[in-house]
DNA sequence: CTGAAAGCGCTTACAG
DNA sequence: CTGAAAGCGCTTACAG
């Protein structure tokens, strides 16, 4: 455990001021080739790192972007979404040699503060919102922070910040009409949170394709995304009179468990119940048979998310109240519809 | 966005000098109880946050600690053991307003790299280790490295830190002795990663309890932990001639799809097959039957880690290399069986 | 109990 | 191109 070594160690073995190598560290005019050359040499050689907390407070940002989960325990455990959004983040963050600082919050009220601390203290740069909701008290409480903040989630009208989304409506659409080609005239789906925008998108997305298609029902149940509700609401879907031939879940856990309750109830899938999960995490593979699913590269949105949210980060300093950048709004490849043994047609 | 109010602003309110108000917000002593109540007041007034980076630079000390997590995107967001070990960790960091850094590596050569990083720039006072090894590289060179570290995972011999950990041979006695009561004589493991400490741990139990019981075979087949590994192994062991009565499986996901392949060869569970999960997440429950599961509790576990890890970041400052603290072990509740409709009796 | 000052390790105008 | 200095916002001995 040797003392750290410092700016002020280098320009002492390089003669030199500490000025020099900082200019010569960041790759800024102010040296000579020469003498950047030998100071980078050394620093190499004596292990140099920037103390990160002493260039925090000269430059006033903290190199790190924070992320709050409104969410329990055990449901970000089981949902595979969150992990692979963080992993797609992390990776573009850390690319930029930005830090990630996570934390997980009980209530919206919580997380607001969350944030008005973190921006406070300058532990972050900026966020990234998850969860985005069809009202979201997050959107104006950031921005009128002056918190650079990405939504993670879209579109949203009237934005005062950015947001990185993938269109909802087309897969809706998709599945839809997959289904009716298949022979399925009675569809259920048991939907997210309908406080959640992109519940509400593909809400009204099914019912706009319903429409046009002579369907002879199409019922929707909100859930909260666990198994539990999933199953519970499959169990009674499954009981009613005339069931459903086709049932749509919003993710790939309440997917999960409709299948369980299927199989329970001795149903023979596809014959005689066509299942399709949003989300195509490994989950959808290991059930038998495998689930039908809408997938994303979730990775890769959080990726794109985190590169927004630092392109809006170094445009700040420059620029603050940039419209242009504010309302930027980036749009990922929808969600594409991956067939497998979960859906069929309906006997004649 | 006002101007960042500073302790040299509440002095100038309160006509007293930046020390005074530091003092007083630090709850030390140097300040009488009429300045400090009177400073306190003004820093609530005017919504005071002290700045992160001036006071790490200052105590230089990061207030975070850091995990580095050596899996892919993929692997991470289908185990709901991570998450749930993160929500406990960041709960109990952020009680003791500790922040968490995050951050996702490749190979072990990296997450090293990141650790010497992390500890150099002071960006964080401590690592968590997950997925300790059996010969776990990182254990010497975070001691020699001098960054406080807590290894998650144990009992580890000749320890220079210290390891929170849960007994992992009891539970494997206990599912074997319990499958051993309910007439199983053929049974089979679908372990971890061999190189992962509790994994070894397990091979050594059940070989050792199998020993002591008159089981016609008892196989192990080690595994990479994902889905696709699991329904494959299984698919083999329940293709041979005297296929076992009893599948363990070493986590949640591959039991999930061993049970998924067992519906495949139409298999009825638990009368031809019995089925046992380790880590009792929400999919155990999901399936149908729903998994008997080893249960831990997981967040506790991650609550417990960090709390070390806090204990261990204050008490460094005072007395460095301050042997109890570093080979402090902490035992958690070992894991229980928790039965459900996936195991039941061979028939006669 | 209180104030003035130095220091943590960087960055960045400002003179030479 | 280079050096000396001030400043970021805290904490903490050190004198009064």
């Amino acid at each position: 455990m040797t003392r750290r070594v410092t700016i002020a160690d280098i320009a002492a073995a390089a003669g030199v001021s500490k000025g020099a190598v900082s200019y010569a560290l960041n790759g800024r005019p102010g040296v000579s080739e020469a003498t950047r050359g030998k100071i980078l040499a050394i620093a190499a050689e004596m292990g140099f790192v920037p103390n990160r907390a002493a260039r925090s407070l000269s430059v006033s940002s903290a190199q790190a972007v924070g992320i709050a989960l409104r969410r329990s325990a055990r449901t970000l455990g089981i949902e595979p979404y969150f992990m692979e959004l963080i992993s797609g983040i992390e990776a573009t963050l850390s690319a930029g040699s930005f830090g990630l600082t996570l934390q997980i919050v009980g209530t919206v009220e919580e997380e607001l503060e969350v944030y008005r601390r973190w921006w406070a203290e300058r532990r972050v740069d900026g966020v990234l919102l998850c969860d985005v909701g069809t009202s979201d008290r997050r959107l104006d409480f950031v921005a009128d922070l002056g918190l650079p903040a990405v939504a993670v989630g879209g579109p949203i009208e009237g934005a005062r910040l950015p947001a990185v989304w993938h269109d909802d409506a087309e897969p809706c659409r998709d599945i839809l009409e997959y289904l009716y080609a298949l022979g399925h005239r009675r569809v259920a789906r048991v939907a997210g949170l309908p406080r959640l925008l992109h519940t509400s998108i593909r809400d009204t997305a099914y019912a706009e394709t319903a429409a046009g298609l002579d369907l002879e029902s199409m019922v929707t149940f909100h859930s909260d995304y666990t198994g539990e509700q999933g199953a519970q609401i499959t169990r009674r879907l499954l009981s009613s009179a005339r069931r459903p031939t086709a049932i749509i879940y919003d993710n790939d856990v309440m997917a999960v468990a409709g299948l369980g309750v299927a199989h329970e109830l001795g149903l023979e899938i596809p014959e005689q119940l066509s299942v399709v999960a949003w989300d195509d995490s490994p989950l959808c593979r290991l059930t038998h048979p495998a689930l039908t699913s809408l997938a994303r590269d979730i990775p890769a949105y959080g990726s794109k998310s985190a590169e927004v949210l630092m392109s809006l980060i170094s445009a700040d300093g420059t620029e603050p109240p940039n419209a242009a950048v504010r309302t930027f709004s980036v749009q990922c490849r929808p969600a594409q519809l991956s067939p497998r043994g979960s859906t069929g047609p309906v006997p004649a």
